[in-house]
DNA sequence: ATTCTGATGCCCT
DNA sequence: GGGCATCAGAATG
């Protein structure tokens, strides 16, 4: 018989991690979700670390809301927020003991599910474009406000984390995070190098000073 | 390829 | 009321 071994899923442990070492640990790795349609999978190929306490970039920086309270807790969580009035974006839960952090989850490939996913974004031009952004991410996977909270790496949940093949460390890449106009000096952004699922690079909105 | 802009709602000040 | 961890469409090289 075809002996296949299901892939490892990740442990809270291994995410009780900096951020930035979470994120990087993440690259690879393969996010599946069992929709009502069927199951869809993404493989992460770009990925963010945010820090609360003293990143101002962070949804944690000025302390614990309702929104970021998932932040605060264990690793291994999903973080899900809603943005611009109409996106989800998903992070994956880094460090614990009330240390809030958290790796957002940029951008994938699709490779469990791609019937699904078309159907689920039937904008998407390529295979390569259904899961190329944030909130292109959540939507293939159907992630929204109710799956906040949810144990990636307990094996019974609709949505885990599983080991990937490994990334090489030199396909790895690194560069200032996408759409923040703040701490534009740290490069917490990482992505997989040559992957046609890597989002394209926009600056933050708030431009730097004017003289004058 | 890049630039711009409208859509749209929730969170925090 | 200001400002978003965005996307799609259009216009322009």
């Amino acid at each position: 018989m075809a002996l296949m071994s299901a892939p490892r899923q990740l442990t809270e442990q291994e995410l009780s991690v900096d951020p930035v070492d979470a994120a990087k640990l993440l690259l690879g790795c393969v996010l599946q979700a069992d929709t009502p349609q069927g199951p869809v999978a993404v493989r992460l190929v770009e990925v963010e670390a945010y820090r609360g306490g003293d990143d101002p970039a962070s949804h944690c920086y000025r302390g614990r809301t309702p929104r970021n309270d998932v932040m605060f807790g264990p690793a291994g969580r999903l973080y899900v927020y809603f943005v611009y009035g109409m996106h989800y974006c998903a992070n994956i839960v880094s460090l614990t003991d009330g240390v809030p952090g958290a790796v957002l989850l940029r951008a994938g490939e699709v490779i469990t599910g791609v019937d699904i996913a078309r159907a689920r974004r039937p904008s998407a031009r390529s295979t390569a474009e259904l899961a190329k952004g944030p909130a292109r991410l959540t939507g293939v996977l159907g992630l929204d406000r109710a799956h906040n909270g949810i144990n990636l790496t307990d094996p019974d949940s609709p949505l885990r984390v599983l080991a990937g093949d490994p990334v090489p460390a030199e396909s790895i890449k690194a560069g200032p995070r996408v759409g923040v106009a703040v701490a534009m000096d740290v490069p917490w952004r990482f992505w997989v190098d040559g992957s046609p699922a890597v989002s394209t690079y926009r600056r933050g909105g708030k431009r730097g000073t004017r003289s004058g």
